[in-house]
DNA sequence: AAGTGGTCTAGACCACCGT
DNA sequence: CGGTGGTCTAGACCACTTC
């Protein structure tokens, strides 16, 4: 039974991508979704909290609750990460396996896993494309204890979908560190880019909600396909 | 008179810098710091909501609240938007002022800016260093129906702490698009790179919290003195 | 003055973790 | 099982915007 407030989240989330409140840049008061959700205020409130933090909502005390009107297309979304189907709906997104294999952690990667060294690992290389668009390529390291198994069927689609709702497991948050550097020869190569050319860079360290390491990758994305999206609250 | 939970996150994420819970990694629970504070739950709550939101805990169900290790000294953290100072507590930070003008909003800046083309803008070209190294060049457009007033010595200090707490103005949030690119000639003399590195550019539109804009900058980063970290929760 | 969001309380029950 | 966080309610009072 999912909580009252993710529903309200979800609906409210569909309506905004919609667009139904555009034009009056404007959602309806507390009082009235209280109404029409038939729930009490706080889980209101703690519903449009989290759309404030997805970016989709602002809201001025003694006014109202005003849509954020962000250029979302074309940008990946920090704030969502749901992986690249999500941030482009509406695009072709393909997949091609560079390499697969299991391997064993050394003492670096052991590091960041917060695992054993020589522990078992799956690498995963891949080519992400958008819309025919080399977008990024990326490195990846699984730790086994906890991802059991893969193949290649299921690094072809969504890892992490695999791992939600197959492996049931649930992903907690991520520490990202964005940099930009000068290509490698290789990531040139396949992202079709000549060398020397720059690479904005992702590394990530992803973590699973009672705070064990799963995931540990590397993006190299295209600089002139990829522009990252943060959308900031100063308010907390 | 301050917000109780807001005198909360204070306290703890001092306690939090200082390292005080490093060792047992995980801080007390809610029913003691309800009791610790003299607050309702929903109060201690919120608090640590916020400070999960900046990166320095998450929540485990039925275990507790545990100390979120990243490794902060060096970067950016993009979820705690308070300038340099705060990023690099102990480091040097310099200011040079490298162009400073009252001028007129082009179409461009108008529409980023959500004002009349030709409105009167400050711009502000700064270079910033920490601890003696080239850390970006920032080219800023302050909206002066907003910002009424500026001039050196503010520009030379922080801007963002004139706007608080001089203009008493409330910053409620930002659009920020993160991408690489190759440098300028211009910038890469600026920053003393060579001609054709790479740059990790981003672009700002910041606005109060009734959702008027009133700055909208680039800063171009030098590649090998700066990285971004985005402390991501899926949770939500 | 009326409307709307911001803060806070007290209490209830559920879900998950560990022993 | 007890401990701990997750969700939800009903109601109060305050702060700010708008008219």
């Amino acid at each position: 039974m999912a909580a009252k407030y993710r529903v309200i989240v979800d609906t409210l989330e569909k309506e905004l991508i919609e667009g139904v409140y555009i034009e009056t840049k404007k959602i309806p008061t507390e009082e009235e979704l209280m109404s029409r959700f038939g729930v009490s205020r706080n889980t209101i409130r703690k519903a449009i909290e989290v759309l404030v933090s997805r970016g989709y909502l602002y809201q001025v005390q003694g006014s109202g609750i005003f849509v954020r009107e962000a250029a979302f297309k074309g940008y990946v979304n920090l704030e969502r990460l749901k992986g690249l189907t999500t941030d482009f709906p509406t695009n072709k997104i393909e997949t091609k396996i560079i390499d697969f294999k299991l391997t064993h952690a050394d003492k670096d990667l052991a590091q960041k896993m917060r695992c054993e060294e020589g522990s078992s690992v799956y690498f995963v290389n891949r080519l992400r494309m958008v819309d025919g668009k080399p977008f990024g390529v990326e490195y990846s390291y699984f730790n086994k204890a906890i991802v059991t198994y893969l193949n290649e069927e299921i690094i072809q689609k969504s890892i992490y979908d695999y791992i939600r709702y197959d492996l049931n497991l649930t992903i907690g948050f991520a520490d990202r560190i964005i940099y930009a550097d000068i290509i490698s020869d290789k990531d040139a190569k396949i992202l079709g880019l000549p060398k020397n050319s720059p690479a904005l860079i992702n590394d990530n360290i992803v973590f699973l909600n009672n705070g064990e390491v799963f995931d540990v990758s590397r993006t190299i994305h295209h600089y002139r396909n990829v522009k990252l999206l943060k959308l900031s609250n100063f308010r907390e």
